[in-house]
Parts: C-alpha cells; sequence; structure tokens
DNA sequence: CCGCCATATTGACGCAGGTCAAGATCGCGG
DNA sequence: CCGCGATCTTGACCTGCGTCAATATGGCGG
C-alpha cells in the first residue's frame, strides 16, 4: 500500500457523508431527501478525533457550531467558581451537543471527550440559513431540542425525588436504551466514564455509586467489573428505577386539582 | 356604558398585538420587524384566563401548540404512575411552554395556573412554517429553547449539589430576577405557588422550606409572610446561593483534564 | 361574623447517604 | 516484569434533611 491509499483511507474514515452514516436516523439528518442531505453534508465539517480527556470546547468560549458525536462519548459539565464540576450530560454517537449555548452565544459548560471521540462540527449561522430552506431539517433541529428538554427534565426528576438506588438503575436504563438505539447491546456494554463522573452527574457520593453497584451486583441485578456492566434482569431493574417499562401501556389521563 | 362598549373593552384585554404588548421583547417577537409581527399576531390565538388549578393541558395529551403566558404564573409538572407529582418549572409571563412536547407530539408534562392566568396560545404547525420564512423568528424560537435547556442544567446543578438553603436562595433569586426583567420589583413579590409547590420543584420536604425561611428570615436576609416575600440583603443571598452575583466579572476559562 | 379546611410553622426523632479513612485492584511507564 | 498513581471498594461514623405529629394561621362559604 502506498502511502496515498493510506491518506484516502483516511480522509475516508473522517468523511463518511450523512447519507452513509449509520446514525442517520437519530442524528440531524433523520427525515431529510437524499439531495437535502447534500446540502447538509456540504455545511459540516468533520474534525479529528479527540483524545481522552481533550476538550470539544470549554465554558465561556464563544459558540458558533454545535457538534453531532459521531463516535465516542462525551461528558458536558459547568464548573463553579469553586472549582467543582457538575456534570449535566454524557453524549452518544448521533446526540448534538451544545445547544445549550445558541441563547446568548457563549458557551455555559465544557465537553470533555470520555474515550477517543470524533465528532461532526455544524456551523451555527449556516445550519440556520440552510433549515430555513428545509422545512425537515428545521423540523428536526426543534425536534432535537425539544428531546433534550425532555430528557433534562426527567434528569431533574430523578435529582429532585429518587434515591440512590433508582437513579442508578434510571441511569442505566438510559444508557442500555440510548445504546440499544445506536445499534448496541442493550445488556452488556462499557461504561466510559468513571464511577466518580457517575456519582457527580447523579449527585450521589463515588462511594454511594460504588456501594449501590455492588448491592444491585448481589440482588441479581446485574454484574459489574470496573467499566464493564451486564444488566441480568431489565424488568426488575425498571422496577427498581421506579420508571414504566416502556412496553407498559399508557396510563390514562389525569384531571385537574 | 352599553354593553356593547363592555364587550369591546373585554375583546381589547384578550387582543393586545404582540407590537402592544409589554412583553416582547422577552417573548417571540424580539427582534422581529413591525410588519412581520403582524403576521405572527394572525396565527396566534388569545385564549380566554384560566382560573386558578385550572389545567392549560394535561400530561398525555395530543400537543399541537406552544403557549406564551401573558399575565399569571403556570406550573409544570409529571404525574408519576403512583401518583405523585413533580414539579418541573414555574412560569412567568413572556415565557414559552409546551417546548418539551414537540419532540414526539404529546405533552410528557401538565400544565395548570397558579392564579388567574392568561396566554397566548401559538399553532406550532404555523409557527413552524412562519419561522422557516421569518429568520429572527426562527432564530429567537431557537434561542428561546436554548434558554430553557440552559435554565434546567442550573436547576440540575442546584438538585445535584446545592443544600437546602442554596436552593432556596438561587430560586428565589431566579424569581426576583425575572421578575424584575418583566417590570416588577425585584426585592418585593408575591410567591404565587405554595411552600409544597416550592419544595416538590427544589427536591426538597415541604416542612424545609418552611424552616429555612424562618431561618433566612432571622438572620436578616429577608422578610417573608405567607405568599409576600421581601428580599433585604441581595449581595449575602447571592453568596448563600453560591451564585456569582450577575455584577461579578467573568471568571478566566479553564484548562482541560 | 363564625367555623372549617387548606396552608404553614415548629418540634422530636430516625435514616439515607455523605465524609473520612484504609485497603484493594488495575493499568501504564520504565 | 515491576512499581506507582489512579481508580475502585469497603467499613465506620456522622449529619442534613425527611418523616411524623402537633399546633397555629388565614381565607372562604354560609
Amino acid at each position: 500500500m502506498s502511502s496515498e491509499t493510506k491518506t484516502v483511507l483516511t480522509l475516508k474514515r473522517f468523511k463518511v457523508a450523512c447519507g452513509d452514516c449509520s446514525l442517520n436516523t437519530l442524528c440531524l439528518p433523520l427525515g431529510m431527501a437524499a439531495d437535502d442531505l447534500g446540502r447538509l453534508d456540504a455545511i459540516i465539517e468533520r474534525k479529528r478525533p479527540l483524545a481522552r480527556t481533550e476538550n470539544l470546547y470549554h465554558c465561556g468560549e464563544q459558540f458558533d457550531a454545535i457538534y453531532a458525536v459521531r463516535s465516542g462519548s462525551l461528558k458536558t459539565y459547568a464548573t463553579s467558581e469553586h472549582g467543582e464540576e457538575q456534570i449535566l450530560g454524557f453524549h452518544l454517537p448521533g446526540e448534538l451537543v451544545g445547544l445549550d449555548a445558541i441563547a446568548d452565544g457563549l458557551h455555559p459548560l465544557s465537553a470533555q471527550a470520555l474515550e477517543t471521540t470524533s465528532v461532526c462540527e455544524i456551523p451555527f449561522d449556516k445550519l440556520e440559513s440552510l433549515s430555513a430552506q428545509l422545512p425537515s431539517l428545521q423540523h428536526q433541529l426543534l425536534r432535537l431540542m425539544s428531546l433534550e428538554i425532555h430528557d433534562d427534565q426527567k434528569t431533574m426528576t430523578a435529582l429532585a425525588q429518587k434515591s440512590a438506588e433508582e437513579r442508578l438503575a434510571a441511569f442505566l436504563i438510559s444508557l442500555s436504551t440510548r445504546l440499544q438505539q445506536r445499534g448496541f447491546s442493550p445488556n452488556r456494554f462499557n461504561l466510559s466514564m468513571s464511577r466518580g463522573d457517575i456519582a457527580n452527574y447523579l449527585g450521589l457520593a463515588l462511594e454511594t455509586v460504588s456501594r449501590v453497584f455492588t448491592r444491585m451486583q448481589n440482588d441479581g441485578l446485574l454484574r459489574v467489573e470496573r467499566k464493564a456492566v451486564e444488566l441480568l434482569d431489565q424488568d426488575r431493574l425498571y422496577a427498581y428505577a421506579g420508571t414504566p417499562c416502556p412496553s407498559a401501556s399508557p396510563q390514562s389521563s389525569r384531571h385537574s386539582s
């Protein structure tokens, strides 16, 4: 193989078009016609992969693009004036990061790779003008922002009223579900974040997360060894989390006061 | 006065055009040209006011419009399968509700009036097509959704790592700031929600909220009597909340890992 | 104007989970 | 292959806040 071929291969790896990307049913392209996809492709820049602990952007920096995770994973976090970190989200392939910065043009959070991670950079001004022309793109952008609001509301609910067990169970379910949507096994996966990260995100102490993991393991709910998790009893895990199983029938509507 | 005149007046009260609405620098119209405003006006329906405890919509209902609060206030809340309520937001005039329902076309939350409240109904399909034509409308819609994400992140941070005192202080600051933006006094206002609602929202027990209020009052931070609150020491309240005072100088950026 | 019910306050007590501390285990660089 | 630092686990102890319970207060309907 000549070095030229290698270069081409490398470029190819960076330059998967949206139409060929396996994530296009989760990501921005969802619902777009093939020829419109080309116009979206044209404004997207594929960046070199980030190494673990490398930051995609820092809190306070100017916002001019949103990012779609292509592979790997990221955490987004705020830093208080006392230097403590608060993790606000973990982001898997096909998910967008940076949406929180549209409001005032500065990133309120930092984003850091949890493992080798590559992203697509989508300049926001171009995205805005393109989505004015492509209704399905505009719709999907609004949908994804709405989804983020919805997910944050679920996290808030967990933080406000769930016990340590319930929070961790809900967290694992969320990961499992999202991994499954991305074609991975829903019951065997690796945690790309540390215990400390999980604890921080869930508003718990690191030690509590560790203890709850062992407790769940002793209960036969799952097996966990370091980063590797295997969920052994989905149903019981759902019950644990206090979340209705997605297969459950929808409850009838409630009436006021 | 004839009854005809009264009718006209009543209609007038319902039908303030966006251009004449005092909230148009906070709400969707921000940044729009005067003649574009008319097109927005045309798709908005002003609804009859809601009475206290009346619901604007219920969780599970179909989504077809977002709402802007015109006067009064709302809470949005989820209901768990065991019937417990989790409040996820309080909404003041100029704020939008229902944005979380765009993602899958059903309302994930219910919205209930905390006092006599009137809203503008904005059919979502019409809003979408109009914002494809009016860049400033599209921009403001994205901005407001981004702002909601940002605000939810702040709430998550409070829930994950703040003490009861800090949460309540942060809550009061948030209310105070938002009321000030709307032309009300930032240090004398009425709480339209009950202690129970505040506690629920902040992930605390009702009794804790009550105790923290009295403690803060004894510390000279504020005066509170039933619904009426007077903030006596903004600076100390900010210090309490662990939130940097808005007048504070921005901290330098952080470096990774 | 009175009585009742919703709402709020205050106190006593217990526990989930935080903190501190001591190992254990892993993985990486030399 | 070894040693050291990062990460994780486990234990012991303590505290902030939840829970339960009693009392106060206000507002509204009759």
